[in-house]
DNA sequence: GACTAGTGTCGAC
DNA sequence: TTACGGTCGACACTAGTC
């Protein structure tokens, strides 16, 4: 087997990032970029924290008041919404600069992705040194963002504070360890690699399998007319984004999250196929209502996922089998 | 028991 | 004292079939 050299790329409190890129005094400050829900007030979670923010332990998923809790006594932090919009802009950016320098490249967010440089760098851990090196300076020159680059050389040095010295050594540990040492994608693949599977650790991102929208509610509800209308909303948004990807769905489902933050969920598979609003609504409203037999426990969040997608070819493929 | 399709839950980002 | 988003993929579980 070939030495395999991947990189792992990402940005660092992304979002918080680029609101410090369009406005540089933000830097010495904390910065909180928040999702604020719809019920207004400082309802909603912290999607990231820059390295200010973080010492005064704020932390992404915590809900925003127990964040302006911990900076009550320093005036200067600030808490922004998310602007998925530009965020989604200075992603592609980067992407494209950071996507030239792969043999293949894995996209797995806004601000990650995988890179296979094996082939560029023949395997040796020097020129691939050299090559992060460049690859963040390129970065940083047409964005000016920075970003971290991990690769073989840190495995390397896990195993060694592992003390794992041989194949059976690797092979005795589980999945999950790996994950937890090496992030999911490099755990998957040594543990597949110990057993003499070689798959590749780096593969071209996938059509999306699943859309889903989710909101939470105005105030927590079982009532099946103010879910519906809510949840009719969904389907719409879902529907949009089925149509501008050209696809077809076969599996509808439903989501709670209740009033204690369990979450419950209902799906249900089709006979056929299909892109219509109608069928969506109609199949997403029948599970509110089954869902909803027996419900003790008011509805918090409401959410709608459309998965078992199919690409369409063209707008005429159907009728071209008849 | 092995396999699969369908369903529900969990957690990363 | 408590506080709590949105989107996605992975995977575990179950029932049916052979």
């Amino acid at each position: 087997m070939e030495q395999r050299v991947v990189f792992h790329v990402d940005f660092d409190y992304f979002y918080a990032q680029c609101e410090e890129l369009r406005n540089p005094e933000l830097k010495t400050k904390p910065v909180v970029v928040c999702v604020f829900s719809d019920r207004g007030g400082d309802s909603g979670a912290i999607a990231t924290a820059n390295y200010v923010a973080r010492k005064y332990g704020i932390k992404s998923g915590m809900p925003i008041r127990f964040a302006k809790k911990r900076v009550e006594q320093v005036p200067e932090a600030v808490f922004l919404p998310t602007d998925f919009d530009y965020y989604a802009d200075i992603s592609e950016k980067a992407m494209d600069v950071i996507s030239k320098y792969a043999d293949i490249f894995e996209y797995v967010g806004k601000d990650e992705a995988y890179l296979d440089v094996s082939k560029r760098t023949e395997g040796s851990f020097v020129s691939a040194g050299h090559l992060a090196q460049q690859l963040k300076n390129a970065v940083r020159n047409s964005t000016k963002l920075s970003c971290t680059v991990g690769i073989g050389k840190k495995t390397e040095e896990i195993f060694a504070q592992m003390d794992l010295k041989t194949i059976s050594d690797l092979k005795k540990l589980d999945v999950f360890t790996l994950n937890s040492k090496f992030g999911r994608k490099i755990g998957a693949y040594i543990y597949n690699a110990a057993r003499g599977i070689d798959d590749d650790p780096v593969s071209q991102r996938q059509e999306a399998t699943q859309y889903s929208r989710i909101t939470t509610l105005k105030q927590d509800s079982i009532d099946y007319d103010f879910l519906a209308k809510d949840l009719e909303r969904l389907c719409e948004d879902v529907h949009a984004t089925i149509l501008k990807d050209n696809v077809v769905f076969k599996s509808v489902g439903i989501q709670f999250v209740q009033s204690d933050l369990s979450t419950k969920t209902k799906s249900k598979m089709l006979k056929n196929s299909t892109s219509s609003l109608d069928e969506l609504r109609k199949t997403s409203l029948q599970l509110l209502h089954e869902s909803l037999e027996g419900q003790k426990m008011p509805v918090r969040r409401l959410g709608v996922k459309v998965s078992e997608l199919s690409q369409v070819s063209g707008q005429d493929s159907i009728t071209r089998y008849f």
